[in-house]
DNA sequence: AAGTGGTCTAGACCACTCT
DNA sequence: GAGTGGTCTAGACCACTTG
């Protein structure tokens, strides 16, 4: 049923009730996901893309603006179509505004804190964990603790579980050859790139050493950020929890 | 220079520089903002408004789905393309869970909660006010401080600015008779439509009245929401300050 | 100048909604 | 079945970037 229409189906796809530009847009999704187009690298132009595929050069255009709004590829007039490097700029400090009273939203303006590594050995990831990861119960991931510091004050304590096999370059890294920006690093060493992340924001208070670490004083109001980070494919392959001065804390929503 | 290149310029833009379904998207936009395509209403079929314009049908689409982007427009396959009634639900519940400690998401399962007027009445505006309602320094605003309940249980604090003129339906208004959701009944009162609106989010404590008021004790950690909201024009038309208990915040932010 | 994405045309046919 | 928006075609030309 639903036989072959013409002479070839080696072109457009056969699929009934979704349109050829979607099904164009899967297809070249995968080809992002395997890597066969790898971050950072230009696809080949537009009219080559339609020709290949046998459709109208607004239908190709149809299925790359969809993954252009899904993150997955970027377009620059005149020079070409590239594939993400993936979020460089996801930084905690959208929530948090350090140092002498910020003016209006200056982003690239803000230094990037830097990062010390305090700890990081694997662990069996807890029933929720795996669930979050898609993993096996029990599955194994490095966890990461760390500090934030803004010109070598204490502002952010963050701890983080990544998937074993997939991040075990992180597993025999030196706590000193760890960069300030994770993600771009997840890039070279393990060739994750994150393309979107889901932060939920909470209140609560500092414990003990907590609020030592931070410098603040013991039961001092918080806020916690945990953070859900997804790759290319879509897959969640990074849990991270951030715990900051509450007093510091500054966020702007936009609705619609 | 640049002088009419054919017989008649009555129908496409002579705008250089600018993209004609750009210059369609403002025409349009600007029959919207007037009234003359009324909130709610559809507006004639693309295929009509394409050949008004002298335009080919996917320019006059183009167009569209710009001022669809916008949140002016919304179209409904096989229906038409309608004006936005403006947000219903940009609920402050979006940033609080109250109750019965909740489920993961589940809006519209989340009831409205009750409002209660505790004052209203005209004063000057601020000068920051003033500044960030486009106003005059010292013009007239209502100020409206309600209370929001959920099972009769008092939630939220509330106060709003709105600029007088525009807003004088309200002032006269009998507080029992204002309804629970605000910008349906903008809309309906004063042809106000609320398309867009900007939250910022910080932390406080609540003084001892303010705590009183939510049934918490004194200094209890609060978070406040400052809201800027927007016409069909985009200018800002409402001011806004939320105060909640801050263990009840929850909040989940997309990045990309 | 060559190569890329962006705009635009003038059609055709399909999918959905309502009466 | 009539009317709406959604998809698709096969071209043309424009705007931007780079060698």
């Amino acid at each position: 049923m639903g036989a072959a229409p013409g002479l070839l189906t080696l072109t457009a796809a056969p699929a009934v009730g979704v349109a050829r530009w979607a099904t164009l847009a899967g297809r070249w999704r995968e080809r992002i996901v395997a890597g066969d187009w790898p971050s950072g690298a230009a696809i080949p132009p537009e009219t080559e893309l339609a020709r290949e595929a046998g459709v109208a050069l607004g239908t190709a255009r149809q299925a790359l603006s969809a993954l252009v709004s899904d993150g997955l590829l970027e377009r620059v007039h005149g020079r070409g179509t590239f594939v993400t490097r993936g979020l460089a700029q996801a930084s905690m400090l959208r929530f948090f505004r350090f140092g002498p009273a910020d003016l209006p939203d200056t982003p690239g303006a803000t230094p990037v804190p830097h990062s010390r590594i305090l700890a990081r050995r694997p662990v069996r990831a807890s029933t929720e964990q795996a669930r979050r990861l898609g993993l096996a119960d029990g599955a194994r991931v490095l966890r990461v603790r760390r500090m934030r510091l803004i010109d070598g004050r204490p502002v952010l304590l963050e701890t983080l579980w990544l998937p074993l096999p997939l991040f075990e370059p992180l597993a025999v890294l030196a706590p000193t050859d760890w960069d300030d920006l994770l993600y771009p690093m997840y890039s070279r060493r393990c060739r994750v790139t994150i393309v979107r992340a889901a932060d939920e924001l909470s209140f609560g208070a500092l414990d003990a050493a907590q609020a030592r670490a931070l410098g603040l004083e013991a039961q001092a109001p918080a806020v916690r950020v945990e953070r859900e980070a997804f790759d290319l494919a879509g897959r969640c392959v990074e849990l991270r929890t951030t715990l900051g001065d509450a007093r510091a804390f500054r966020y702007r929503a936009e609705i619609r």
